[in-house]
DNA sequence: ATCTCCCGCCACTCC
DNA sequence: GGAGTGGCGGGAGAT
């Protein structure tokens, strides 16, 4: 709701509070979270102490424009107040455990709210009804207490780019207080962050915040991690699996159970490897480790779309863990966790993948992808970071996955090292295109024939998505852009065997800029390389969710995901990865994405009947996506060549010159928008800049790949402005 | 019904 | 033994 307001306005005036639109666009878009300004919090430089003032920040600062209200209501509200509560209390009554329950949580509302909530609380019932509904309506709701949000909370404390001078140190009491959280959750949040060296621990309860300086260095230390593991060859061997299992129940048989056949492949691989070296410790299972091997999952992808269901497997593998299904639901739900951090981070957004059978909830990194301009360190960066993974990981793990890999006739590590290679020194800038999509991936996924189509319905966000990834510059217009990093859903339907295909292409393309820019700078490894080999041009076609336009305007294609081999499409790309519907829906609130979406996008995000709309538009006639233009590939890919060049300065280069090309080739149309936000501070301006145009740069590439264009016809839903906007 | 994921128990570590 | 950490999964809100 406010999202929509928020993207026009945003669009009018860069920088609004932008905090809030993108953090709720992003939550509404992607989860309930809520977002929380950053921006409000974000000025706070170190912690703060004040449980108290905290909590009324929550409730009464303008901390939280959006949530403010609820939020203050939530807490008071206690439950015990409202209706609910009422019957919470009447059940109680029964039993005794819930008492306790109810008990309990009362503690804790106090603790956020402190007292006053309850005063307030009593207030508002006296108060009425009204006050009820207030209360409700306020009610914190899980969204509101999602770990997304609160993550916002914290980084809007810190500066993103703090000082080289000042140092912070972060007191987990003092946070957890401020926050009116559990300390719990704070480790949550810390660990993740920690495993992007965004914070380290200092000593107990404390944390020193370094903020995103060494970001870029840390992701390519990942990249090359998850390279050297194949990452992308066991993503593309689990989607192969999906693939196969899909087309023997369309085949008619269906296997239900199958799953675990294929699992236990996996599972097989990993096991045997990993004897691991360190022991079982819990560090392995750690929630760090965890955050850093999904990074890299998008690091190594090509479509840069990582699936939960693909990245809880992998992870599961690694750990030896037994294919339990439990097991597979807990990772999937400490994948969540790391989501939502990494969401606030601005680094993925949630989006979902149709393939056939359904919809899979899957991310896509929005985070920028030439990091790997910035090479120096990347060595350090990555010892430092990952010690644990590459010991165990790059030991064990690459064994595995090469052994994996290495049962799957489809995999050949070496040919995928060769291919990469190869990709590297040819794709720069063109290559997508070609349409080897169809043949590279072949390779791999030949078999599988597949369509695939990827559907991306990005409720508002997702088109924001694209629209910021397509258009760059255009973000940078957005200040915050908030909205966008967060909130964007986009579904990407992908058929099973285009799934397969696609792992390759995506791959490729990203390992494309990636070992462009990597490759140059640190060896790249192989492995990653080898996966995309060939594949990478048609890859980007196919593995591209959305279809780049040339020039002009988008096109909005009808059909479904069937359709998307249609005709219109690109051609190669079609079969490769069988072209991929992106809906445009996409919640996105950037005003950029808007534009490009137009017509698509014009549900906002914020509500939900706006996604649902979307959605719709996805559902029903989405865009097509059509293959990229050589022209765009260009420039996508250059974005990504370019990477090694320069690493910071890239950035800023790259925007524009991508937003250049980008809207040369899109003309402006399609724009993407771009910008997006920061991750979610608000507070500084300038930094959220900063990690946009970061964001941006990275994204433009992928950006670039998916051109929307909406066919006038469409709706014209609000779009109108956006058009004009960024695209000039 | 499924997707998300909050919540907090409780095991493990460390001091 | 207590405090700090954080794995884990039940279960409930959101869709």
């Amino acid at each position: 709701m406010e999202v929509n307001c928020l993207t026009l306005k945003d669009l009018i005036n860069p920088r609004q509070p932008r905090l809030d639109f993108a953090i709720e666009d992003g939550e509404n878009a992607q989860k309930e979270n809520i977002f929380v300004d950053l921006s409000r919090m974000a000025p706070k430089t170190p912690i703060k102490n004040e449980p108290i003032d905290l909590s009324k920040q929550k409730i009464f600062t303008p901390e939280r424009n959006p949530i403010t209200p609820v939020k203050l209501v939530d807490r008071q509200q206690a439950e015990p107040w409202t209706p609910t509560a009422n019957l919470k209390m009447l059940i109680s009554a029964a039993s005794p455990d819930i008492r306790d329950r109810e008990k309990k949580k009362g503690l804790f509302r106090p603790i956020e709210n402190k007292d006053d909530a309850f005063t307030d609380s009593l207030q508002l019932d006296v108060v009425g009804d009204s006050a009820v509904d207030e209360f409700e309506k306020q009610r914190p709701s899980r969204k509101q207490k999602s770990l997304g949000l609160l993550c916002q909370k914290f980084l809007a404390r810190y500066p993103s780019y703090p000082l080289s001078t000042e140092k912070t140190t972060i007191s987990l009491d003092e946070v957890a207080v401020s926050l009116g959280v559990e300390r719990r959750r704070i480790y949550d949040i810390v660990n993740v962050l920690e495993s992007l060296h965004l914070v380290s621990r200092v000593a107990k309860n404390q944390y020193g915040w370094h903020g995103r300086h060494s970001l870029p260095k840390t992701l390519r230390s990942l990249q090359r991690l998850g390279e050297e593991q194949k990452y992308e060859e066991q993503m593309a061997h689990l989607q192969q699996k999906e693939l196969e299992l899909m087309d023997y129940k369309l085949g008619e048989r269906k296997k239900d159970g199958c799953p675990d056949s294929q699992d236990q492949q996996l599972l097989d691989f990993s096991e045997p490897d990993y004897p691991s070296s360190s022991a079982n410790s819990r560090k392995d299972k750690s929630l760090r480790i965890m955050s850093q091997k999904f990074v890299m999952l998008f690091l190594v992808s090509k479509t840069k779309i990582v699936t939960l269901d693909v990245a809880a497997k992998i992870l599961i593998e690694e750990s030896q863990d037994t294919p339990d299904h439990s097991k597979f639901k807990t990772k999937v739900r400490r994948l969540y966790d790391i989501a939502n951090v990494l969401t606030s981070l601005a680094l993925i957004k949630k989006v979902h993948v149709t393939e056939e059978r359904g919809r899979k909830p899957a991310f896509k990194w929005i985070g920028p992808v030439d990091f790997s301009s910035s090479d120096e360190e990347l060595v350090d960066v990555s010892a430092s970071v990952l010690p644990e993974l590459k010991r165990e990981t790059y030991g064990q793990i690459q064994v595995c996955a090469k052994q994996r890999l290495a049962r799957h006739g489809s995999f050949n590590t070496v040919q995928a090292s060769e291919r990469i290679q190869r990709k590297v020194n040819s794709e720069p800038s063109s290559p997508y295109r070609e349409e080897q999509g169809s043949g590279g991936y072949s390779l791999e996924i030949g078999s599988l024939a597949a369509v695939y189509r990827q559907k991306i319905e990005d409720s508002s966000q997702g088109k924001a998505f694209a629209g910021k990834r397509v258009m760059p510059p255009s973000s940078s217009l957005d200040p915050v852009a908030p909205s966008p990093t967060l909130s964007a859903d986009s579904e990407y339907r992908v058929n099973p065997l285009a799934h397969q295909v696609f792992s390759v292409t995506q791959t490729d393309l990203q390992s494309f800029s990636m070992q462009n820019g990597l490759n140059a700078q640190a060896g790249v490894s192989p492995s990653s390389a080898a996966s995309d080999g060939e594949t990478p041009k048609p890859a980007l076609l196919t593995g591209q969710p959305l279809v780049y336009v040339p020039s002009t305007s988008l096109f909005m294609l009808y059909g479904n995901v069937q359709e998307g081999p249609s005709p219109g499409s690109g051609s190669g790309s079609e079969r490769d990865g069988g072209s991929l519907e992106v809906t445009a829906s996409e919640q996105s609130p950037t005003p950029s994405v808007q534009k490009r979406l137009g017509e698509e996008r014009k549900p906002q995000e914020e509500e939900p009947a706006t996604k649902r709309q979307s959605r719709d538009y996805d559902d029903s006639p989405l865009a097509l996506v059509m293959p990229k233009k050589p022209s765009d590939s260009t420039d996508i890919a250059s974005p990504n060549t370019l990477g090694p060049g320069g690493s910071a300065p890239l950035e800023d280069i790259h925007m524009e010159s991508q937003l250049s090309a980008a809207e040369q080739a899109s003309g402006k149309a399609s724009a993407n928008c771009c910008v997006y936000s920061e991750w979610g501070n608000s507070s500084r301006d300038a930094e959220v800049e900063k990690s946009s145009k970061e964001n941006e740069s990275t994204k433009e590439p992928s950006l670039l790949q998916y051109l929307y264009v909406q066919s006038p016809a469409v709706t014209g839903s609000s779009d109108p402005q956006e058009h004009p906007t960024h695209t000039s």
